[in-house]
DNA sequence: ATCGGTGCCGTTACCGCTAACATGAGCATA
DNA sequence: TATGCTCATGTTAGCGGTAACGGCACCGAT
């Protein structure tokens, strides 16, 4: 590695104040038609780039954002992903991806390191942490953004879906093909958008006058291996379930291989329903009926909203999508 | 947020040098047991942070590196990803994502950004820009490692995967099963990995003895769709085709779905080989055949050799997985 | 008494850039 | 001629850290 072109080799060989090069590469002030030719031949021709990090000292701005994920290999994560870091890369930014491996200490440590690397704005998804522990992390950062996890909007605006709406239309789908033993399997704790499905689908039951009570429910990783296990327990502990509703798709492809190891055929026996509509859900074997969320726009959404804030301007602080059952081959009524 | 509180801050509240602050901050140097606690004290108390881009700007290092993916939402990406995320973040650094989106002009932009971002090293995957271009772009990073690429080894380290053994390993099967006419869907022509893939192809039916334009190929982007129009395009052709081997487990799902679509079976009719071995090969129906290659540990290899090449130290700067076939339902042979 | 070491800490200068203010030329206006 | 404006550029002083060097007290050895 060459040493770096500064500003200053700039400036002595165009025989101008660095002041003036700085100019010219912002497009600020008042700059002579010649002076910048000179100055842009002269960067030209030098191979000058400026240290963003140097900028980033003086202007208080580094034109990066922070991304923290719970694990950038779950399907459910690339996208919005990609929908986050096309919309940076589009405005000039980068973006620092942090996975947290649903590890609370790796969370809380990533968004203070994301606040050491003074990024411009942090975008949380899925935030694992306790309120109050997450509040007060997200305090001394200029603007964050959390996706799938409500907050006090001073602190952050928020991007979701509305989880209970979404579990409430798989539930009502089951019910609607007489399936009342619906077995829920409810990802991580941690989750607020699992604890929101729960909600969601004891609403739904209760509404068609069922026994609240009568989800049965159990936690997992929100993993295939995760849903793989909770399934297994959970069909043995009642074996009169018809129905599963997943926390999300690999959980319902778990479950999926859960009943294929007990015989028992999907839909036929056991229903599935899945969340996110990933990739997967289309690829497997039954097909994966599933509440379908709109991932890259969630992304694109979250980094948009990010932006505003970090622009210091007022705009909507909650966009919420409403989710969509796709009915494929893992239920009954897929025609 | 409120303003930071500096370095000169906590100096003063402890009265001391802010020399002396950086020291404790950093073990660097002696320091009486005495001060040590007074400052860690009062950082504590001020919830100081120390300026990771101050401190790159006084010490030219950042502890962050680039990582540059054609499409973190490609199922290849991500465990790669991973691998090289825990290993950055257990060493302090952070990892910049860019994605390219299989257009070399966003490419070469990526990696000019991370350039100004005074990144201490870059991964790139797949790297998808002529050959001097791409040297031309490795030149000025302090470090650099390519995966499933190879540049002159003073440019860059190479983490790769033995492509032309993998396609071999993949004709040798179907050959063994009597395909004979075998259609090669290559993925972009841009892709280096395409085309070893497609040499060793050709060198194993050659030495089974067969014409070496025997195999028909084809080009196509690396997703679910490009391998669906691919595939329907070659079978259209050459009819006789009763088995492909396909760029990766997308494409290879995408030609599955061709073949379901001209009602012809997998395998009977015509065997499918994916690549890759990503989640979605064993979840598919029929689950497919495919070269294997251990994503995980390729990116933990090549943040490791990143490291090692960052701080100057000399060690392999090439590291060839032998990938490994596993035989599923796609091709005959499954049992 | 002098010397050299070492433990502890401060001072100064700079990393590469930009904000804010200063300068000076040229020109129209009073 | 003096005034005030605009335009184009230079100068100064940081941003928040660290490297490099310097200073001083205290100690044992000569």
């Amino acid at each position: 590695m060459k040493n770096k072109v500064t500003i200053s080799d700039v400036a002595r060989e165009a025989n101008v104040s660095s002041q003036t090069v700085s100019r010219v590469i912002n497009r600020k002030g008042e700059i002579s038609d010649e002076t910048r030719r000179l100055v842009l031949e002269v960067i030209q021709r030098l191979g000058y780039r400026p240290s963003s990090i140097a900028r980033g000292l003086a202007t208080n701005r580094t034109f990066t954002i922070g991304l923290v994920v719970p694990d950038i290999a779950n399907p459910f994560f690339p996208e919005i992903a990609r929908g986050i870091e096309d919309f940076a890369w589009e405005r000039g930014y980068g973006v620092i991806l942090c996975n947290t491996v649903e590890d609370p200490a790796r969370e809380e440590a990533a968004i203070k390191s994301l606040e050491d690397k003074r990024v411009d704005g942090i975008i949380i998804c899925s935030a694992r942490l306790a309120q109050p522990t997450l509040c007060d992390l997200l305090q001394p950062h200029r603007a964050a953004v959390l996706i799938n996890r409500t907050v006090p909007s001073q602190l952050a605006g928020v991007v979701r879906v509305d989880d209970a709406y979404g579990a409430g239309l798989a539930v009502n789908h089951l019910l609607a093909h007489h399936r009342r033993e619906i077995g829920f399997i409810a990802g991580p704790a941690s989750s607020q958008s699992g604890v929101l499905r729960a909600e969601g689908a004891q609403k739904a039951m209760a509404e068609a006058g069922l026994a609240i009570d009568s989800l049965r429910k159990t936690e997992c990783k929100p993993t295939h291996a995760g849903g793989l296990a909770a399934a297994r327990e959970l069909i043995a502990g009642h074996p009169e379930i018809n129905a599963l509703l997943c926390y999300n798709d690999l959980v319902a492809i778990g479950a999926l291989q859960a009943c294929r190891e007990m015989n028992l055929s999907v839909p036929q026996d056991v229903a599935i329903v899945g969340c996110d509509d990933t990739l997967l859900a289309g690829l497997v074997q039954p097909a994966l009926t599933t509440v379908s969320v709109p991932k890259y726009e969630i992304g694109a959404a979250a980094a948009g909203m990010l932006f505003s804030r970090i622009a210091g301007e007022a705009g909507r602080d909650e966009i919420v999508y409403k989710p969509e059952l796709i009915v494929r081959q893992s239920t009954p009524g897929c025609q």
